[in-house]
RNA sequence: GCGGGCGUGAUGGAAUGGUAGACAUACCGGACUUAAAAUCCGGAGGCUUCGGCCGUGCGGGUUCAAGUCCCGCCGCCCGCACCA
């Protein structure tokens, strides 16, 4: 072959792609005796086409999973499709394709796409979440956490769309309006169906703290999610006959010390009391008025706080005679808490708004330490620490200890037999609501019967296959209108019944795929013997939009299939690493519009349009998005520069964790050190048998220096420095070659070289394995070895420094004691010139490091 | 509003409290070429009276030594948001 002759890329890497296959490289046996190793990245939803972002976090991924093989590990790294949810049941409106076609043949471009990238993955492991099988199971597991009460049963507050007729996710109103309708959205309540989240909160928050290869990011905003928060419930009795027949007002407070600040009630307006009131005019009046209030964070804002004055009363627990007015409240949400709270304006700033528009007392009770009785709060509520004042037993305590007082006196005071207070723990948390009035996902496989209620469908029934034969021409659900799929006989009685017509959150298929994937083709849903094997997920690598819902939900799954009997592994995912999205500049022409990157010409002269010559608008750099036109087709550039390319850039410069820029320059540069190592090692084999005339110490000892840091390098997924790693051993490499140096060393270099480059560019690093005449397949070979006495230099240079600032360097023996180093550097004519020749106050000698003498 | 993160050359970025700017891009010079591209070799933080001085958003502090630790600002980004 000659010298001269470039790598190609696309032949090449096609060639190694079949071999691994022929070779079944990746196929992972579950009965491998290896310590394990499972890497994973989310899995994508079969939107059309693979994205850059998709080649990034599977390029990391892939480096992670090559790496530990090369390592000895037994690896699984399986691949699937998140393949459920709405984009198909739009596709089949729009286009009269139904959602499954439409799915399995973009998955099947997907498919081709990933394995162009030259991934290692176990394709023999596959499954898509809306194959029967996969929801089958699911199914299975649904009725096993509802054998095990996971499950329930209630009301819920959905968006409905008065026109279509139709349930609508959060994300599909826009502005209070259907996205496709355009009529102004409802909220009603149905019953849904829920999964019991809430069961393990303070488990799920507490075990948070064991995930120490996690973000600590992520792990806040679960611990916000989660909202952990303690205080008191406490009850008021009302002051005269209550309307909804209980004695008390219950509330919940984080701040039972500001109770003698209290100044009224307020309940939210789905509250019992409030509905208990609503055959008032007025009243129900009030209530669809909150009603109609969108939950959206503008419409909060926008919204002022507004009450309706009941004209009840409770009594103050402590002040004998006190009593406080009692308010439904626009401000006051039902699902936290007890959906009531006792308004304490001073401390509040909530409550100060509320009680200055209602011309409520304003009583402030806690006061800075250096303030005196004259403390008084104007439009801002005090909320800071302090003492207590104006409060009869707490006066002088701090928060803290005026906390615990009135909790203490109120748990051993009684109302109606029962203490007044309780202390208690509140979460933000709420059960998860899995209910969707869809088509295109797991059907719930439940049948409700009028005399039996709600049936289990037995497992010899399922799995409640989705029906085929669907119109998507009218709006809502069609599940709810096949009359085959709808009309069933009870289980139970035999009577006629209804099947359900909710289908399951798509997020539930994707919290437990991870477990499926070790034993996908096994006949219950999961294998515990295996999934325990494999689990928890060693490194599993994704967006950080899914921090919250996709990882608590699946960390809640995984307890709920404990539960259900079908191992234990709470925790699924040890470690975390959620990678930066991909951006690109935008362009726009003289009219606003956007344009593709290949219709602009930025090159030789102004920005302008590639056809039109017009000039173009760079605008900002963005996440890639369709809409914004600044995208890049993986598919393009594997064609023209090959996989490897793409993935070196993809793990190049930026580190992983941020956002990194897709440039032409960028691919270009890539590419040019693909054919540069071609170049390399080509010239390096022909040296190999040679014996040289250089001196081969320096490329001995860099080769072996960038197997440690790479090693280190790629077990920090510090992927950015490992690739500067591979720069500098190139760069030793040529060095190398110029010097002449002896042929063995060329060749232990070059081979440590081609296996340390092969999780990143694996196909160049097959063909250059080939070259050089290695046996095998260079992604089955181990990881080299580096000697790290190799590494040890006889002589180190040490800076000097004179009062901090760098003023020579000296050439000290390895192990030469201080006292000797110090006196060599006292020595030093740099080292006079700055201290004038005094002798120096302190000399601080760091071994291997620095020397810093103190004039 | 609350919580978190980040500010380093023209650019992406590197740097266990110990020589700031590794590595790469862009740029400049040289070699090769009729020429260009590619490739190879080399240069490069700023200022300078050529002794040095100044440099990691700004202002303080701790330390023999600070990009790194502490305090206070400024700016940008992200998450959550009427959560009692």
């Amino acid at each position: 072959m000659s010298l001269e002759e470039r790598y190609n890329a696309p032949a090449v890497e096609a060639k190694w792609r079949t071999a691994w296959d022929d070779a079944k490289l990746f196929e992972t046996d579950n009965d491998d005796p290896r310590e394990k190793y499972y890497v994973l990245e989310m899995f994508p939803y079969p939107s059309g086409r693979i994205h850059m972002g998709h080649v990034r976090n599977y390029a990391m991924g892939d480096v992670v999973a090559r790496y530990r093989r090369a390592k000895g590990f037994n690896v699984l790294h399986p691949m699937g499709w998140d393949a459920f949810g709405m984009p198909a049941e739009n596709a089949a409106m729009q286009r009269g394709i139904h959602p499954g076609k439409w799915t399995y043949d973009n998955i099947a471009i997907m498919r081709t796409q990933l394995k162009s990238m030259g991934l290692s993955l176990d394709w023999s492991r596959e499954f898509a979440t809306c194959d029967v099988e996969y929801y089958h199971q699911q199914q299975r597991l649904f009725l096993a956490f509802l054998e095990a009460g996971l499950v329930t049963r209630a009301m819920g507050r959905v968006n409905w769309d008065p026109v279509d007729r139709t349930v609508l996710a959060n994300e599909q109103v826009i502005d209070g309006r259907g996205w496709r309708s355009g009529a102004l959205v409802e909220q009603r309540e149905l019953p849904q169906w829920f999964f019991k989240i809430t069961d393990y909160a303070e488990d799920l928050m507490d075990a948070l703290g064991t995930l120490d290869r996690w973000p600590e990011k992520v792990r806040l905003m679960q611990r916000n999610w989660i909202g952990r928060s303690e205080g008191l419930k406490m009850r008021f009795e009302y002051d005269g006959e209550a309307p909804d027949g209980s004695g008390a007002l219950t509330v919940f407070t984080t701040r039972p010390d500001t109770i003698f600040g209290a100044s009224f009630m307020a309940v939210a307006a789905q509250h019992p009391l409030a509905k208990a009131l609503a055959d008032r005019a007025d009243v129900a009046a009030f209530i669809a008025e909150c009603d109609r209030l969108g939950t959206s964070a503008i419409d909060i804002e926008k919204a002022e706080k507004q009450g309706f004055d009941t004209g009840l009363r409770v009594k103050h627990p402590f002040v004998e005679g006190r009593t406080l007015p009692v308010y439904i409240a626009n401000f006051i949400l039902m699902d936290y808490g007890t959906g009531a709270i006792f308004g304490c304006p001073a401390h509040d700033q909530r409550d100060l708004d509320f009680a200055r528009k209602y011309g409520l007392p304003v009583r402030p009770v806690v006061r800075p330490t250096d303030a005196d009785d004259t403390f008084g709060v104007g439009t801002e509520a005090y909320t800071g620490t302090g003492a207590l004042f104006n409060s009869a037993f707490l006066d002088g305590l701090s928060i803290a200890a005026a906390k615990a007082k009135v909790a203490d006196a109120l748990e051993e005071k009684t109302l109606d037999a029962a203490p007044q207070g309780e202390r208690a723990v509140n979460f933000r948390l709420r059960d998860w609501g899995i209910s969707r009035q869809r088509y295109w996902g797991c059907p719930i496989p439940v049948i409700h019967c009028e005399t039996c209620g709600i049936v289990p469908v037995p497992e010899a029934d399922l799995p409640v296959k989705l029906p085929e034969d669907v119109t998507f021409d009218t709006p809502g659900n069609p599940l709810d209108r096949h009359e085959g799929f709808v009309n069933v006989m009870c289980p139970q009685c035999g009577n006629p019944a209804r099947r359900e017509t909710d289908t399951m959150d798509t997020f539930v298929d994707s919290s437990w795929y991870f477990a499926r994937f070790t034993a996908p083709d096994a006949d219950k849903p999961i294998e515990p013997k295996v999934m325990e094997d494999w689990l928890p997920v060693d490194q599993y690598i994704g967006g950080v939009e899914h921090a919250i819902m996709h990882l608590l939900y699946s960390r809640f799954f995984m307890r709920a299939v404990e539960k259900a009997g079908y191992g234990a592994r709470p925790e699924p995912f040890a470690g975390l690493f959620t990678q930066g999205m991909v951006t690109h500049e935008t362009y726009k022409d003289q009219a606003g519009n956007w344009l593709f990157p290949e219709e602009v010409v930025l090159k030789d002269g102004p920005p302008r349009h590639a056809k039109t010559g017009e000039p173009i608008i760079v605008g900002a750099i963005e996440s890639m998005s369709k809409s914004k036109r600044n995208v890049v087709d993986p598919d393009d550039i594997i064609a023209n520069y090959g996989a490897d390319t793409a993935r070196w850039f993809m793990l190049s410069d930026t580190p992983p964790e941020r956002d990194i820029e897709w440039t032409d320059a960028g691919v270009e540069a890539a590419h040019r050190f693909v054919q540069r190592l071609w170049r390399l090692i080509n010239e390096a084999k022909t040296r190999f048998d040679r014996p040289g005339t250089g001196d081969g110490t320096t490329l001995q000892k860099a080769a072996h220096a960038a197997v440690r840091d790479i090693s280190a390098d790629i077990e920090a997924l510090h992927f950015n420095r490992a690739v500067a790693r591979l720069y500098e051993l190139a760069n030793a490499l040529q060095k190398g070659l110029a010097d002449d140096v002896p042929g063995a060393i060329l060749k232990d270099a070059v081979s440590k070289m081609v296996v340390c480059f092969a999780p990143m560019m694996p196909h160049l690093a097959e063909e250059c394995w080939t070259l050089i005449g290695q046996e095998g397949f260079a992604a089955a070979a181990p990881w080299p070895a580096f000697d790290e006495a190799l590494l040890v230099e006889d002589t180190v240079t040490l800076p000097v420094q004179v009062n901090g600032k760098r003023r020579a360097e000296v050439t000290v023996e390895k192990d030469a004691a201080k006292d000797a180093i110090e006196a060599i550097v006292l020595a030093l004519p740099e080292v006079h010139k700055f201290t004038g020749g005094k002798p120096p106050r302190k000399v601080i000698v760091v071994p291997g490091r620095i020397v810093n003498v103190v004039a």
